[in-house]
RNA sequence: GCCCCCAUCGUCUAGUGGCCCAGGACAUCUGGUUCUCAGCCAGAGAACAGGGGUUCGACUCCCCUUGGGGGUACCA
């Protein structure tokens, strides 16, 4: 095997990349970076009605973010090579390796549901039309479609990820179609004539393309191409229902919410779709299947109505891991584990080592669950590891997607010192919760009722007692370094007979307004003197006040 | 229904006939550390789906059962 290895990713721009397609990237491009082939990039998007500009940008973007360069300076798309699957359909009708059908859809889902009555598992089978029928449909106006006319035998193929030769029997083929009415080729036909133009080596695609793959090499052997070397990799499912990990799985939890929301506020599905701000009809016929999916912007208003935040809902795609923020090499890493191993007790790895250790040997068989726990971890891991400029821009890149956040106007020197007194954070969104108050205006500061409740007004106002004694104390600190202020606060403690808790955590709800927040004293002294006691002097103000 | 694929701790997996009364990681549980959250440290429990073969010997090979997944489109 001496010829350069060349493989591709082929999304179709029907949504934007999702862990499944992220992992089939990955191993793809690893293949091709271990070998020193090419990784090419190609967009399938023959299905006129779903495919949108957005989710190219969208896949190129989160491929982008993953560090999965491809090779090809031009990008492939199937909408504008139209006229050579045309050629090549001419071509094998005029050979009489495909012939125009004219049933419609519903003819042959009449079809299909006779033979599901019948118990009889439904095979097409062409038929035999007079040149006068033909004649007649074409005169009626009636649309065709192209099918291959697939030679009646045993198919079979090695799968270099299953090990094995997959065989299926001459009663299971049947002629697909090549050319749909709307003009444009299906997958079937489009993927086989690519692979072969741009000199595909290796195919690795999921597993549900499994039996797809009989059609392809069927068509291959028609239009004269060389085989390449298949390889289908295990689904990723959930964790929870151990179905096929999908988009399908927001929206499905949208509705499970929808339906909890309906049933305790005893609201119908009417009032749903008014408050929602959409129609009734669609609402209704998206609440009654599992099945249905609602468009992005029509779930941000039903997960209004109902209560649900973007954060409840699962992550799926790329974009959610970057949204929450994970580091796109953990994604690489943790999704190379789904479906293939190093060998041994390896597991994290650098992506260098990934394409120096992957090999299609290593690919499992067994499907596998994602499993966010592990991922998490692994963020730790990375977020306690990695150098402080690497972290830096990591954070750069989360508050570039969540332009919403007060952190966007903190200045690199200010994000790393935020960074390290978060020290033990799993994921940035954790940061940024946890420190954006850093950046609110003193003025603008919220105080949390439960906090200021449960850590000032309980037990006879202690806390706030405490903070106001602590005040004077902090006042009078000249050196406001997190070291001095600890050993000042502490020896106030100490007189006081007071645990270090009892002050600290009233001075933190003074000056982050909530009960969770960095360390103290490090934040303390971030905030600076004046900014510091002027929050506390706030807070002093506005709860005993509220009195 | 039919076709195809798969099967080691709860999860991801290591294991390619003796090195395994099965190793690692995550999760769980128990202690410890700590100003909150998180983290960190120490320890523990936890699996070869079942039944037949093959073999001196099976987690490893073969068959059946069961279970899981995928496909069955003018979607990819």
């Amino acid at each position: 095997m001496s010829s350069k290895v060349v493989t591709r990713f082929a999304p179709s721009p029907t949504g934007y990349l999702h862990v499944g397609g992220a992992r089939t990237a990955l191993f793809s491009w690893l293949l091709a970076r271990h070998f020193g082939g090419e990784f090419l990039l190609r967009i399938e998007d023959t299905d006129l009605a779903r495919s949108t500009e957005a989710s190219v940008t969208g896949v190129l973007e989160d491929l982008r973010w993953l560090g999965l360069n491809w090779d090809n300076a031009e990008l492939v798309y199937q909408s504008k090579r139209v006229a050579i699957y045309d050629r090549l359909i001419e071509g094998l009708l005029s050979r009489g390796m495909a012939y125009k059908a004219y049933e419609t859809p519903e003819e042959l889902e009449g079809q299909r549901r006779i033979a599901e009555r019948a118990k009889r598992p439904y095979i097409y089978s062409r038929p035999k039309l007079s040149e006068e029928q033909v004649r007649k449909f074409e005169a009626d106006g009636r649309k065709s479609v192209v099918r291959f006319v697939m030679p009646v035998k045993e198919y079979r193929f090695t799968d270099v990820v299953l090990g094995k030769e997959i065989v299926l029997a001459a009663n299971q083929v049947q002629d697909f179609v090549l050319r749909k009415t709307d003009g444009m080729p299906t997958y079937h036909f489009a993927v086989v004539v690519d692979d072969a133009e741009m000199g595909i080596t290796h195919i690795l695609r999921g597993q549900e393309h499994l039996l797809n793959t009989v059609n392809h090499i069927g068509l291959q052997d028609a239009l004269g191409y060389a085989r390449p070397i298949y390889g289908h990799l295990p689904v990723i499912l959930n964790t929870e229902d151990g179905s096929k990990m999908g988009k399908r799985d927001r929206d499905k939890k949208i509705r499970h919410h929808a339906h909890l929301w309906m049933k305790s506020s005893k609201m119908a599905a009417a009032d749903l779709a008014r408050l929602a701000e959409l129609g009734m009809e669609r609402v209704e016929w998206w609440l009654a299947d599992t099945g249905r999916q609602l468009e992005g912007s029509e779930q941000k208003k039903i997960m209004g109505v109902v209560g649900l935040k973007e954060t409840d809902l699962p992550e799926i795609l790329i974009h959610d891991f970057r949204a929450n923020g994970y580091l796109p090499e953990v994604m690489l890493n943790f999704l190379s584990l789904l479906g293939w191993s190093p060998g041994g007790d390896r597991e994290q790895m650098s992506t260098l080592e990934m394409i120096e250790l992957f090999s299609l040997e290593r690919i499992g068989q067994a499907n596998a669950k994602f499993n966010r726990e592990k991922l998490l971890a692994f963020n730790t891991e990375a977020c306690a590891t990695s150098p402080e400029m690497r972290m830096v821009a990591v954070m750069r890149d989360f508050l570039s997607v969540n332009p919403q956040s007060p952190m966007n106007a903190a200045s690199d020197e200010e994000l790393r010192a935020v960074l390290k007194m978060n020290a033990g954070m799993r994921i940035l969104r954790e940061v940024e919760e946890k420190s954006r108050f850093l950046f609110v205006a003193d003025e603008k500061l919220e105080y949390q009722p439960e906090a200021v409740e449960k850590v000032l007004r309980k037990n006879e106002r202690q806390g706030y007692i405490a903070l106001k004694n602590v005040r004077d104390i902090l006042a009078g600190v000249a050196d406001w370094s997190g070291a001095a202020l600890e050993e000042a606060v502490k020896k106030y403690c100490e007189t006081a007979g007071l645990g270090l808790g009892k002050v600290a955590q009233p001075i933190r709800v003074a000056v982050s307004g909530s009960m969770v927040s960095p360390p103290i004293f490090e934040t303390l002294a971030f905030l600076g003197k004046e900014r510091s006691l002027r929050r506390i002097e706030r807070c002093i103000e506005v709860v005993g006040h509220a009195d």
